[in-house]
DNA sequence: TGTACATCAGTGAACGCGCGTTCACTGATGTAC
DNA sequence: TGTACATCAGTGAACGCGCGTTCACTGATGTAC
């Protein structure tokens, strides 16, 4: 028997974890209205709590906007590493390279077409607090990997590298903006796919 | 003598032409802080009239807030021009269709950093309403035209110049959010340069 | 094992804010005779 | 040229909204004796 007189099951005291809640309730919102519909009021009113109590386990809105962007930045890598360990790709080492690159670049976009409000909050998360390093996003971090084993598989000259991955990043980044916000938000799917491989390959082409 | 008593010169009627000046206010609202500054309180408040006196001239904020868009984006296409008419550039057409399409690429990201508000506005630009096309947004037509000229010039060639535009524009709206709104957001006036060109260089080598 | 106490998570009410939008109005202008 | 009238740009007050944040509090929990 569970030591509460309602369903509840297993709530250790008060609530448990209102910060865990209230993380999970900031990303509902962000993924459903972008960051301006994370507001400490409707997260609390959510979770089933006094707005006030939201202050025992953050400091303000914006930490909690903050903390649910490095949490998206998280969960964007999830899908580039599946489908990188899906891997029926090439058995080339330097093939296999290229293919991971691409992979990183459809992975972005793909992530921005599939969550739009969550894609919208993740740039708010590489964030001013000294806590977090200035570029040390977790899509970014994957980039960088991705262009080292370029480099390391031949595919890339190590005179080409520096700055590579800023290009890559612009012309994955400014696609999904184009496709998700810009003149072609609401395009087929057809047509989102063909720009998408198209904008990837010509940076590659570029860089290379 | 002017037939008002007061220092004002030349206020035909009522106010003259509101609808201009709540345009004008809002150009300055976004430009100090994006599109999220332009409150028609607060427009209305500087142009020293009642908050209800905008109805006359502005279906609701939503409308305003896209007239200024479409400004700016007529505004950002200004530079682009100069740079172009000034053109001490190369004497043989093909290269300087290249320096031209070059030219649309920088002055884009030059306008994103030399203006923010202005540049987190200007995508609202390319809004629903019908009586705006979809892709016609000013800077866009330039980067076509560019494109062309690139085509005609023998620099591109005509089978790759379909959908060249999308990642010509993906590639350096990217590069201006990275600097603008991004992690790399700060970085010295140098270290923007080398990457705002290195972006562009990328890009262009890249649909060829 | 049982009781007194300290802790501190969550409450409820309130603060002051700014917003978009509406309404009946008023008063300056331009127009018809 | 002068007067009555229609127009309609701008007013002022109010509507209802949601927000972030604070405060003194209360009550459930864990702890010391």
């Amino acid at each position: 028997m569970s030591s509460d007189s309602t369903a509840e099951p297993s709530r250790p005291y008060h609530h448990g974890d209102l910060h865990a809640a209230l993380l999970e309730t900031a990303l509902d919102l962000a993924r459903e209205g972008g960051p301006a519909a994370v507001s400490l009021r409707e997260v609390t009113r959510r979770v089933g709590v006094s707005p006030a109590a939201a202050y025992r386990h953050v400091r303000d809105r914006e930490a909690l906007l903050r903390a649910a962007a490095r949490e998206v930045q998280a969960r964007m890598v999830v899908p580039m590493r599946e489908r990188r360990a899906r891997s029926d790709g090439p058995a080339d080492a330097a093939a296999r390279a290229l293919d991971r690159l691409r992979g990183v670049g459809l992975g972005y976009i793909d992530f921005a077409l599939a969550e739009p409000g969550w894609f919208a909050t993740a740039l708010l998360g590489a964030g001013d607090p000294p806590d977090e390093g200035p570029a040390h996003a977790a899509p970014f971090l994957e980039l960088l990997a991705a262009l080292d084993d370029c480099v390391e598989t031949g595919v890339l000259s190590p005179s080409r590298r520096p700055g590579a991955e800023f290009s890559c990043w612009s012309a994955v980044h400014g696609c999904a903006e184009l496709l998700v916000r810009g003149p072609l938000r609401g395009a087929d799917a057809e047509t989102v796919r063909t720009i998408a491989e198209k904008v990837v390959d010509d940076i590659i082409a570029g860089i290379r």
